[in-house]
DNA sequence: GGCCTTCGTGTACAATTGACACCATGCGCA
DNA sequence: TGCGCATGGTGTCAATTGTACACGAAGGCC
């Protein structure tokens, strides 16, 4: 029994992520076709028959904004009848998260989170449920460490989990419990970064992390 | 500028479970066509044009099982070329959850999940995908009562949580904990489920745990 | 009435969380 | 060169939460 006609277009959209000191930066273009011409919208595309979603998302990337080896993760799939006025599309959110130096964009602009402009199609709404995702994820997942340079100081990762959270985070309780994880290798190298003392460089460690997921644990913030 | 023609065919897929006293059972059925004819697969069919993905799983929850009203969440989306011979197939998986007294399938039959035969395409990954999803998930949020009755033993919600996490917790802990978090309504009732002493029933209260959820709170068992 | 089974409850200790303040270090400037 | 300024880095205590653990209560059955 041969498959029917396909009826329906199948697209990835990718909400790329870049933690700019204490704002979180998103990376929208402007629609250069119709519909919605010269509206912000997410980096998009169509599936091709032959690739992944992950693939499909990785390609639109690189072509739309240049961007590469980027840190991909499937948000979520959107498919309401209605959210594309062309006819029915259905999309494949991800999630795509940069380390700073933050990549000058082939075209577009990185726009913080929380002064979003107006949005092509269902992208508003993509775009907060990709913040919450974030959110809870920080609390038992180290993607955090995915905005962050691979060395980094512990402010710095304090910066990113406030910037995510919303909230404040005491300095010292913070560092408390990120070093008590032990997933952290303390560097014998520091950066100055201003007229005050220099900071110590930690390491994330992958495999420290994988152990510890192992025996159940997990961060909480 | 119209769209180009689709190329891909995108389905739903459901991974309906049941609590059977410790054990979760999923129901699977016999593929009736090529390929994997005969097979045990998911409940699944591709999804109209006219209809949204979560209309999609319910419809084919309803034909093929017979099984309506139920709770629905999108768990992935699976789109790996290859993943179905015919050509390319893009699948959103669903979970669904029901409570008892078991619904008599149409046909099909309630599988044991930790039993599961040889699947039909990548079935099996979906499936402990959804495993470990339903898992994390009963962490943070209440579905749990989502595979119980609306009037249940806090017995029942323990054996839930031992089915799911899969491993045994301590009676006192457990209610000491559910109770404290004031999301239960007890009940002036009792059932007598054999030669002993009766237990209460109670009632999960929706608009309680939006509060507490509001606050911040999770369940953490 | 005695036995069997599950229901329902509290305490004590350990671990974790959360509040909170001060000295160290290095730069810049007078 | 020394003083001011800014951030780096650290410990203690109280409150909360987690965890281990045992026994009388209630009702059916014989």
């Amino acid at each position: 029994m041969p498959l029917p006609r396909p009826q329906i277009q199948l697209s990835v959209d990718c909400i790329l992520l870049f933690l700019d000191g204490h704002t979180l930066r998103t990376l929208l273009i402007r629609r250069p076709i119709p519909p919605h011409l010269g509206t912000w919208a997410l980096p998009g595309g169509f599936v091709r028959p032959d690739e992944s979603l992950e693939a499909a998302a990785a390609r639109v990337l690189a072509v739309e904004t240049g961007v590469r080896d980027v840190y991909l993760e499937q948000l979520y799939t959107f498919g309401d009848p209605g959210r594309d006025p062309r006819g029915r599309v259905v999309t494949a959110a991800y999630i795509a998260l940069v380390r700073p130096p933050a990549p000058e964009p082939r075209e577009g602009a990185w726009t913080p989170m929380d002064a979003l402009p107006d949005l092509a199609f269902d992208h508003l709404t993509i775009l907060d449920y990709a913040r919450q995702r974030l959110k809870y994820k920080l609390e038992y997942s180290p993607v955090g460490f995915r905005l962050l340079p691979e060395e980094f100081t512990l402010k710095r990762v304090q910066d990113a989990y406030e910037a995510i959270l919303g909230r404040a985070l005491d300095k010292r309780n913070f560092r408390k419990k990120l070093l008590s994880l032990k997933v952290l290798k303390p560097l014998a190298k520091f950066v100055r970064e201003g007229p005050h003392r220099p900071a110590r460089l930690y390491r994330f460690e992958e495999e420290k992390w994988e152990r510890l997921k192992e025996k159940g644990n997990v961060f909480v913030f």
